[in-house]
DNA sequence: TTGTACGCGTTATCAT
DNA sequence: ATGATAACGCGTACAA
């Protein structure tokens, strides 16, 4: 690969100057840019991205740990955070945590290694500490780790809200809520909350079921729909925490021959594209997916340029009605 | 961040000492490694990736370019992908095309400038010249390029064959495939050509619709669904380019009351995670993906070990039967 | 067994 | 306006 010098050389100027053009910096005259330029032409040059980072102490890699990138949701999440990235000039490093306190923490260290200029974080099985020791522009989602690190989220509390009002509204009297496991700080759980809030203040029945893992289990689903229906057979309304899981509980409904809507009705959370394939649609609560990657990745740029950025960021939720309700 | 240098002063040793005690070289008495360490963990130093990259011309970097992540089969694939890679200490560089040639064109650049490597391709919209050009460690999915650059794939045709001969042998007289664009050179379309040579050695009436770009809409497979059942409602065997377009077939299906598999039967391809959260099971022609994504990393693997590769790296495929067969 | 000196490709500082 | 020189942090001959 020919470096800077091989271009000083062909174009009869110092490495400084074509140093200069590549980054527009001084003045230059015309024609000096044109011989240049067509000297990395020629050579097919491209300046070393290593070196560039190396010298001026930024790599421009964002890296982003995430459970699976095969989740839809993650998916689609990891594809628009890539895209604005990209937008930005930065490139992205993608680690699937699978989840695992371990392979989280190695994958920290080797982010720092690596010296990326950020570190967007879908996954938080960590302490606080193991956050704060990493010293790195930091943004995560659904999780408040401390009150100095942002995090990006849907308006979950609204969002168990407007999805269990639908449910009572459409004459739902028994409500059940399957979501992930509850941990500490979590604030997809305040999907649960709001759920159990707005059976109260109708005084009606409901039961709260959430795995017991963080692993996004798809057995658990279908072993947690069992359970329910077993145990509650009365259930006329189901709250998902996500699309998937709405899924295996339309796929739970149809197998034991209740019908969905009139004999139970459902709503799900996320909103992903997938959902299209699903038959009946369901009705689901969507999060502003592009958006909240952009932010994350726009939370990242302000850190690197030194602005302190605000902890919350709370994104709307919208109530999509498919045909499950 | 501590340099190496903080490491070398506190420990009371050269910095050499220090890189060598890093790496493993040469003869170090454990006293020695002893205090080295102890001066690393005290300092929480960590070797920058960067400098290391840049001295060793070697940046232990892997570029992915796919046309989405949040495609099922491509997240699946990317999670295993990264999974093999990183096993092997490299990282992974995401890049999603959207298949646009321009974005496909300027990943690369992008790439070549960070010294990955290598590129595993999953996308492919420019012309062998450009493959060619960026003389690098280089591997494709599903598609030939040239003789001498590997790809892989699963037995398209055998998988094709799989399918069609199920239909046929479950008593389907009137079959149809739909898949993607039948590019020049798309190895996936063997499963096409599969689908015909089962139709013709049966003497049985087919019809074979694809989409006509290739940006994996969602809205172009319903109309094409439409479509088929609109010009050929006599058919009663649907083989699908892919569980996606599989699970549109049976939505279809459903819309119009057609019973599944009583009056018309349907097979996809991939076999992606998600296919159990449809209900019914979709029977599927199951691509093995993790090896695909583990062959994939050790082919880049080889090449950078100045091994010399072959072109052609076929796997066995599997039918699954689920219910819509 | 350990250290010195130089190179990796680029940018920044200081001259000219 | 352009060039020489020193850094960026690390690996590696070569020397001792």
């Amino acid at each position: 690969m020919p470096t800077i010098k091989d271009v000083a050389l062909k174009a009869g100027v110092s490495a400084t100057t074509v140093s200069r053009v590549l980054n527009n910096r001084g003045y230059l005259s015309e024609e000096l840019k044109h011989k240049v330029h067509q000297a990395m032409e020629e050579l097919n040059y491209r300046p070393n991205e290593l070196a560039r980072s190396l010298s001026r102490s930024k790599s421009n890699i964002i890296g982003l740990i995430i459970p699976h990138v095969s989740l839809p949701f993650f998916g689609e999440l990891t594809s628009h955070i890539e895209e604005h990235a990209y937008r930005e000039g930065y490139k992205l490093l993608l680690c699937n945590s699978w989840q695992d306190k371990q392979k989280e923490q190695e994958y920290i260290h080797m982010l720092r290694a690596s010296r990326v200029d950020g570190i967007i974080m879908g996954s938080h099985t960590l302490e606080v500490e193991a956050y704060r020791q990493m010293n790195l522009p930091l943004v995560t989602f659904d999780r408040q780790i401390s009150p100095d690190i942002p995090y990006v989220c849907s308006d979950n509390y609204e969002g168990g809200k407007l999805a269990t009002t639908l449910l009572i509204q459409k004459g739902c009297r028994h409500l059940a809520h399957i979501g992930g496991h509850p941990k500490l700080n979590i604030l997809s759980h305040l999907r649960c909350v709001a759920f159990e809030d707005m059976a109260k203040q109708h005084n009606l029945e409901y039961v709260t079921l959430h795995t017991d893992n963080n692993s996004f289990d798809f057995e658990a689903y279908e072993q947690l729909l069992g359970q329910l229906f077993a145990e509650h057979p009365e259930v006329d309304g189901i709250f998902a925490g996500s699309d998937i899981i709405a899924a295996y509980a339309l796929k739970a409904c149809r197998t034991r021959g209740r019908r969905v809507p009139e004999d139970v009705k459902i709503v799900g959370y996320d909103g992903i594209m997938l959902r299209s394939l699903l038959d009946p649609p369901i009705t689901t609560i969507r999060q502003p997916m592009e958006a909240i990657g952009k932010l994350a990745v726009d939370l990242i740029l302000q850190q690197v340029q030194g602005h302190s950025v605000a902890a919350a960021h709370i994104l709307p939720v919208e109530l999509e009605e498919g045909a499950t309700t």
